[in-house]
DNA sequence: ACCGATGTTCGACATTCGTCGAACAAGCTC
DNA sequence: GAGCTTGTTCGACGAATGTCGAACATCGGT
């Protein structure tokens, strides 16, 4: 994949969100795990990975933070072997006026 | 599936937005045929099926239109053989405010 | 009563997606 | 360095999704 830096790391993906499709924003907050994953850190703000609770293995975990990552909807910091992760809040809220509070402060889901 | 209603008419079903999970919404709104249908109504108003320019099947058409009608993004009203599609606005904006301005008013997909 | 127009439904198909276990990588601690 | 912890990557699998052509259903008009 070539993601590697000058140092050996393996460089994270964090795209411009001009760079990201409406679709592919939507796509990523239209699945139940992933939705609980950006209203935990709407509330907590940063949080590490391991610290969610979403009854997936952490393989599938994985998986959807790369999928939230690659959309655009969240950044990750490195910090010796655990990821913190947070919202793109500012930025996501110029580019899509709106959306985040609108997913975020549903009043149920039923 | 007996839809049927008591004069042999298909009804149309068109849930309530309380029933509709929003990964739902945002699911019918995460794709590209299905946002410009949706962009078009927003601008149009109330349209007829088959007034769409969208490089799909009628067949393929015919499914996004059950799609969003399902998500409860849409109304339809039956006229003779066509059918008219418009937006269900208010009741999103009550439901979900911010999020169909969010998507709609996005400068650039890229 | 027929025919054409408008949509829907029905398989079928390829692609994508969510999930898992297992293997791997990298960092911390003793 | 050995071992534990945290997280990613790699197939594999089943389920869901977007697409199509063909058949069907309804309505309007001639």
């Amino acid at each position: 994949m070539s993601n590697i830096g000058y140092d050996g790391h393996m460089e994270l993906h964090e795209p411009d969100l001009s760079d990201v499709p409406v679709t592919a924003v939507l796509a990523a907050l239209a699945d139940d795990v992933r939705l609980r994953i950006v209203r935990a850190l709407a509330e907590d703000g940063e949080r590490v990975c391991g610290t969610f609770e979403l009854g997936v293995t952490k393989a599938t975990r994985s998986h959807h933070f790369k999928v939230l990552r690659e959309a655009g909807l969240t950044r990750t910091r490195v910090a010796g072997t655990s990821r913190h992760i947070r919202l793109r809040r500012d930025e996501l809220d110029r580019r899509y006026p709106g959306l985040l509070d609108a997913v975020l402060t549903d009043r149920a889901d039923a």
